[in-house]
DNA sequence: TCCTGTCGGTTCGACATATGAACCGACGGT
DNA sequence: ACCGTCGGTTCATATGTCGAACCGACAGGA
């Protein structure tokens, strides 16, 4: 393992939980010496990757991190930042996956990846909008939104598509999408398609789009097992694109979908 | 130099004029060895700092800063975040400095930095918000917002204060601002008591705040050496917060504030 | 088709650089 | 005064880095 690789690493020590460590803390998370975490440390608080609370003394994740991503952000793709992670989905699930952003009323899709070794598979269409409503995508992002958010958007389907929605119905529904962490839809918006989806949030911590799998219903999958694989990936996505997950959230996906651990006998 | 500290900076190289960026580049950019820059750039690839575009193998920013950067935003205050140049531009101008964030239509305090080798000083009240009228900081932001938003904020003020705007006098105001990169007040909101500000801006290019520097009228300062002082900080202060200075902007920045170059003879 | 230049990437001996046990003074608790 | 721990430093050692030379692939140009 390179100098560089083990400075490195040290980085991803520092978590939500534990946003600042001292030099010892250091050296035990890392069981290297102390002499060697200590320059190592100095290497990366020289090049701005790391600071030094005035106070406590212990290091902390430093201004260089914020002007290099901001820089990623603005020069690279929003597609680009996901698009391995998306094909991961796909490629474990044979499935198509599509990660889509919320604009306005409308999701306009980000990245997507098909699958090419299934007679039978639902194909993506770049240019249509999916609509908010009748899609697990729809429903997982109105089931983050605020209340103010999903009564625009009620309104603003009715005006386009005429048809009156079961506004109680909706409600109830977004509800059980936000207690279980996902949505999935069985033949919704079009006969014999089914699908599943996770919400992908922003650096504030709302709801920024959405992350789905689609696939024909005939094919029998448990949308509890395609949900597990997009929970297991959903802090990822989230991270990539420079978001929050809500602790609320991540609780559930923690608690939810975790692999059981083995109870004490 | 580290080791740590050479690789570390081959991301300095990379840049919104130049996003992406081939081994032989990034062996020239850095003057050093071609089979050194190799391995620098392969360990910051495995470790996320980096990632090469799978089609032209060119080098871009990897999806660990992203990561490790929203990691920061969420864990480091954002007063932690620009203290040091706050106090730098202090120390400079030997005044009050006082950066501040927008937030609906009023202005709250991120981060200050006083004098104490003057004996006439402006004081900060870090209970008071200011007003977005009468103060540069104020004025800048506005220069730099939407109209709806100037016109939403001219009409709150009238109902906050009852007192009637000149509004062809205010928008004149605000124009001017916009064209120098700078705000400066006289004896505006308080008499006897000057200031100038910069825009501070968002991760899309959008005002977000404003630093500014206040000081005794009588103490006689040229407006344009302290925005000379403010403006030479100002990319660094938007960077630091995660924000994207408007190329606009920039160039105004540069144009007009900027050491002049030598002529050829 | 061959020649040439450049691309990204690799090899290996020489040697510069990272390593870690031991140590330091400062601090806080008892 | 003692003890444990803190952040940080020293120096002989050996390990990982360095860089000239090299590789195959590719793209023009003649």
């Amino acid at each position: 393992m390179s100098t560089i690789a083990k400075a490195l690493n040290l980085l991803d020590l520092f978590t939500p939980a534990r946003p600042a460590i001292g030099l010892s803390d250091v050296q035990r998370l890392a069981g290297r010496d102390k002499a060697t975490v200590h320059r190592h440390l100095v290497a990366l608080s020289d090049a701005g990757f790391l600071e030094q609370d005035p106070a406590t003394r212990a290091y902390r994740l430093g201004h260089a991190l914020t002007r290099l991503a901001a820089m990623r952000a603005q020069t690279v793709p929003a597609g680009d930042m996901v698009s391995s992670l998306v094909e991961d989905i796909s490629r474990q699930a044979g499935e198509l996956v599509h990660l889509s952003q919320l604009r306005g009323f409308d999701l306009v899709s980000i990245s997507h990846a098909e699958v090419h070794d299934h007679p039978v598979r639902v194909t993506f269409d770049a240019a249509g909008l999916p609509p908010l409503f009748n899609t697990s995508s729809g429903k997982v992002i109105l089931a983050y939104s605020a209340q103010p958010f999903v009564s625009a958007a009620m309104a603003e389907h009715q005006v386009r598509s005429g048809a009156p929605l079961q506004n109680d119905a909706v409600l109830r529904d977004i509800e059980a999408v936000r207690a279980q962490g996902y949505a999935a839809t069985r033949d919704a918006l079009e006969q014999g398609v089914s699908s599943v989806a996770i919400p992908v949030f922003d650096a504030q911590g709302g709801v920024m789009g959405a992350c789905s799998v689609a696939y024909p219903t005939a094919r029998g999958h448990d949308p509890k097992e395609i949900a597990a694989l997009l929970i297991a990936r959903g802090p990822d996505l989230t991270a990539r694109l420079g978001g929050i997950v809500p602790t609320a959230v991540a609780d559930i996906w923690n608690e939810r979908h975790a692999v059981p651990e083995r109870r004490q006998p």
